[in-house]
DNA sequence: CAGCCCGATGGAAACGTTTCCACCGCTGAC
DNA sequence: GTCAGCGGTGGAAACGTTTCCATCGGGCTG
């Protein structure tokens, strides 16, 4: 079945079937009901390779995500799914390893997929920084920020992380905690990890808390390396009475660590997280956590996408806004 | 840049350098080097577009996923890509509200994007039934069972969910209990829940128990679903001191309106669970539930499916192993 | 030495669209 | 009465592969 078939069928040319299938104008209403009548009966689709290589484009949208084990990312991807399909682009995501380098993956996706348009979700930014050039089509960074990593002509969509991660230490200091231990991501690869960890920095200055970088244990966002980080920081300084995770299933490993070694959350140790995952809520306690915005998050980086592609403004980065959930898992320190 | 330029640059015929691209035999040493140099030089890639089109095939296998929430899901989702990154698959995903028909949403992708094959990750059962006829590629379900749906020449990957769920409440009798809640999936739609369900009517039969149909209450595989239900079910039947939830999610929502309502897990009601997601054991107390393995069920899915791609052998049905958690949700009935 | 097979190679058709261009009749303006 | 413009239409080229078939030496076998 192909739409010369339809043409014959139909009694017209090829070329006023190609114009009713895809909505075009100067077809005669007849024409147009004819047609649409012999293609209902038939069935017919039309063949979508032949008409991506006709029109030199592919059809989807690749989506390289760098650490899946995050929760919040799952909520990413399902919402960046549908808002995709409503555009009837298609959607391809590819997981890749933590030791892989994503930007030489997606230069061979590119290659063999031929997608509009890149999305990076998480990532390493050693890799990010080694350089996009070659990769022919419009990119999108989530939770890294094209402009400070170096590419002002690339799309990113990011939390202030800095920002964020201040609040949460601030949350804690407001509690009276001096001894804060930091679980965080690696920072010399992962741009939130080192954002977030920017943001410490500061507020730790800014009460002249000792920034002791040996308080900042790095793990990935995972609850097994979350587990792992915990024990490490609490043989290193079993006098710390609270926790500050860069993600909630970082946290939410780390308070199994601590129950783990018969200490409390949050009567010995308070636990901040980070993301907002819905299932914070649902812990006892409630994990406190600094909320990211996954909707918006994924709205965004749609949209920067779709600009890009369509050529429409320059690269723009974008910030969603945060806030401070207060659940119950961090708590005034007792004098 | 094409193949004939790769062609003309090396000195060779389109035919040669077509050969040597796709790693076919009956090429010369000298001819495959050559021609490799050229493409390197290049930077050369094959367009799958036409490549697609002229053999007729899409390239990827479509995944259709219904109720995402399930963080199992999230676990099979991701090796499901790796498994099929692997063998050179596109990976589609598409995710379905709970509301809309997967099978017609199936035969939209069909059409659009011409996969090579299709699976159902969860999904409606009464929207199965309707009918697969029409689609004209290889099908595998995932947590439904073909053959019993009435499909006899499709293939399907579950659990035994009949099986599973009559070890949890055997596992909760054993403990005591006599006064068990269910929370379950929609009977009427779901095969899991259906299945799940069976199993808890046996067991209670075998125990004597009287199988109160209004102790079973609805539920999505969700987090707030669950709490829902919880809530629906302690309103109804407050002398109840245990709850099968069939699904871990489902569970954990229960878990937050039992504490809700100031009663304690394991010791004013206990907890069984359902899928055995990485979370449940870090959770306080350590999720009881019942361990379906995800990665199995991830592999034979592909398996099941390139052999269908293939031709190779005709539709089967795979039952994956499980194994009851005994964790600490579930405690012994105080007499 | 004839006949064959085999490895290496290339030319050209085919896949099913889109789109450029040409055509045709008709209306309205000059 | 000519001519431009326009709505409606179709023919055919082009997109970049794969693959069928043909060609051409050369080394066997008998």
């Amino acid at each position: 079945m192909t739409i010369r078939d339809i043409a014959r069928e139909s009694g017209y040319g090829v070329t006023t079937v190609s114009r009713v299938l895809n909505g075009q104008p100067n077809v005669s209403r007849e024409a147009r009901e004819k047609i649409m009548e012999v293609v209902r009966r038939t069935d017919f689709h039309l063949n979508s390779n032949a008409k991506r290589l006709k029109q030199q484009t592919g059809t989807g949208i690749a989506v390289v995500v760098k650490g899946s084990k995050n929760m919040l990312f799952s909520a990413i991807l399902e919402r960046l799914q549908s808002l995709l399909a409503e555009t009837g682009y298609v959607f391809m995501i590819n997981y890749v390893d933590e030791g892989a380098d994503e930007v030489m993956e997606a230069h061979r996706i590119c290659g063999e997929l031929r997608p509009k348009g890149i999305m990076f979700l998480g990532g390493n930014h050693e890799n990010f920084k080694r350089g996009f050039e070659g990769i022919g089509v419009p990119c999108v960074l989530i939770t890294s920020s094209a402009k400070e990593l170096g590419f002002p002509n690339l799309s990113s969509v990011t939390t202030d992380d800095a920002f964020a991660a201040e609040c949460a230490i601030d949350h804690l200091v407001s509690l009276g905690h001096r001894n804060i231990g930091v679980l965080g991501g690696y920072v010399e690869n992962s741009y939130p990890a080192a954002r977030r960890y920017a943001g410490c920095v500061r507020a730790f200055e800014r009460y002249s808390i000792p920034a002791d970088r040996s308080r900042v244990v790095a793990s990935k966002f995972s609850l097994t390396d979350g587990y792992a980080a915990m024990e490490r920081l609490l043989d290193k300084y079993p006098d710390i009475t609270a926790v500050f995770a860069m993600a909630d299933v970082t946290a939410i490993g780390a308070i199994r660590a601590i129950r783990d070694r018969g200490l409390r959350v949050p009567e010995d140790i308070s636990v901040v997280g980070f993301d907002g995952i819905e299932l914070g809520s649902y812990l006892t306690p409630k994990l406190t956590t600094v909320r990211q915005d996954g909707e918006a998050i994924a709205e965004r980086s749609v949209r920067l996408l779709l600009d890009a592609i369509g050529g429409e403004g320059g690269a723009a980065h974008e910030v969603v806004p945060f806030r401070l959930f207060d659940g119950e898992s961090a708590m005034r320190l007792e004098a």
